[in-house]
DNA sequence: CCTGTGACCGAAG
DNA sequence: TCTTCGGCCACAG
């Protein structure tokens, strides 16, 4: 027996990000890794995060909740040139979710768990 | 084909 | 508890 673990990264791949995320309910956050675990490959949160990168950009059949994947410190991760008018921290807050004085969320009481998580 | 890079993660100090 | 550092893997040039 190995010990290679699948992988669906591959062709359709941005597309499962968009859903598994799309499964994030409102007012809840999950992490990158969160993500990619559930899509069965652990090891490529990095690539979730640039699946996500121009999600804001793209115009979508079903809209994609990507400010509510955060990182796994609570922290909100941002690129220099991220629109303010798409602001994660306020389109979180406008959903109810609250941040510490540091700029973090409390995943232990926001954090979405998945079904078939756990 | 080879190299650099990035919306991350987790162990270690 | 907070900061630092190495590893991770797909993708563009």
């Amino acid at each position: 027996m190995t010990s290679e673990e699948p992988r669906v990264v591959g062709p359709g791949w941005h597309a499962k990000v968009f859903a598994m995320v799309r499964r994030v309910p409102r007012g809840r956050v999950a992490t990158y890794g969160q993500i990619a675990a559930q899509l069965g490959s652990p090891r490529v949160a990095r690539q979730v995060g640039f699946a996500l990168a121009g999600a804001w950009r793209v115009e979508h059949d079903e809209p994609v909740p990507w400010h509510r994947i955060i990182n796994a410190k609570g922290g909100i991760s941002t690129r220099p040139d991220a629109d303010p008018d798409h602001d994660q921290r306020r389109l979180l807050e406008r959903e109810g979710v609250e941040f510490r004085p540091n700029g973090t969320v409390d995943l232990r009481r926001y954090r979405w768990s998945f079904p078939d998580e756990g």
